[in-house]
DNA sequence: GGTTACATGTAACTAGTTACATGATTAG
DNA sequence: CTAATCATGTAACTAGTTACATGTAACC
């Protein structure tokens, strides 16, 4: 699941862990402070070469990496760095993106691997994207319709509020994904040019 | 977070594993077909001394165990097993008791662990209820606050899709949260007798 | 006579969290 | 000078899934 985030991550461009954990914390509202997780994975990744890292010695940092644009005035020196430690910045191989495209399209039955899935389907190819898409609603659909048919027992108050939300959560997410499947369609008929010659 | 489960599960009945996997699922949708965690959760229970467990024999499995009415006729002998196997039938402690109301009150800020809070929270004195969801509610609004103060970055449609659905969810939420606290406290002033003397 | 349901368990794996260790730089 | 932020990592723990092993009994 994190490999799945951190090569959708690193396809959009390089980046060293700190900054990494920043984006998953913002992309996922979730995935805590938790470095004890990404950077056994980032190893993980190297190791299976979908990403090679390359060591940035601090006095290196270029003004381009270093967060707002007014430059302050230099103290001392005119490369000053922003870190005190060499910094392992990550980038995604060739293999990586394949593995990518195949991370993008396992499943659908999670909720949390869906939502990244739906955050990086834009490197999917427009039909693989409906696919996906098209899955997740199929699962939908089945839990709803598992819900349906074994209605909640019980007489407690609080449960029977729980399940009234479950089902109203349900039925918003389905009409949510007919949404994005209605324009993943109307995009094929319209601007159907996978290789637009006259613009 | 199965312990809250497994602990307000027996709080209303003893029950055997095999049974408390079934109620597991139609009570959280999910919670697969693990037995792999269930059974390994009923041992650690055991050990703590918060369950304590009745080995009973597949010929003493009495009528109102076994599922529904109508009494097909008896073939070969009177008592007659629906299960090949002894089966182990846990009951709650009150050490377990006790526990069940500590794990009925603590962190609420997991989305799962509240569910479960919630399917029990029967169990817990009116304020402590009421303490309970307004601690969910509190750590909702800090999470629309923290979506509200650092809003999508992303200019991709299907990341800004997903962000807007996350809002309405986060909405959605919090009115449902809001409807649970308002009907505590109407409780409360209405019918606020905790040891009723005049019916 | 094969599939489904009943029933209990183990082993290996997946996935993430919490707490710790370490140290430099920067803003107030 | 002190708190926050930058930066990388490890160890122990929590929590659940998947696959396997084993066997009975009921259903069609």
């Amino acid at each position: 699941m994190l490999d799945l985030a951190v090569l959708g991550l690193l396809k959009e461009g390089d980046l060293h862990g700190y900054e990494l954990n920043k984006r998953l914390k913002s992309l996922v509202g979730g995935y805590a402070n938790s470095y004890g997780a990404l950077y056994p994975a980032l190893a993980r990744l190297e190791r299976r070469g979908w990403v090679s890292s390359t060591a940035v010695a601090p006095e290196l940092v270029t003004d381009e990496q270093t967060s707002e644009g007014h430059p302050r005035r230099n103290r001392k020196r005119s490369t000053r760095s922003k870190s005190g430690r060499t910094r392992k910045v990550y980038q995604i191989t060739e293999a990586g993106e394949d593995h990518l495209l195949e991370l993008l399209q396992e499943d659908a039955n999670n909720e949390r691997r869906f939502r990244l899935q739906l955050a990086f389907c834009r490197f999917l190819p427009p039909d693989r994207r409906l696919a996906l898409f098209e899955l997740r609603r199929a699962h939908l659909v089945s839990l709803q319709a598992m819900a349906r048919r074994d209605p909640v027992h019980s007489n407690d108050p609080y449960v029977r509020s729980l399940f009234e939300r479950d089902q109203e959560r349900r039925e918003h997410d389905l009409a949510w994904l007919d949404r994005l499947i209605a324009d993943e369609q109307s995009k094929r008929q319209s601007g159907a040019n996978p290789d637009p010659i006259d613009p």
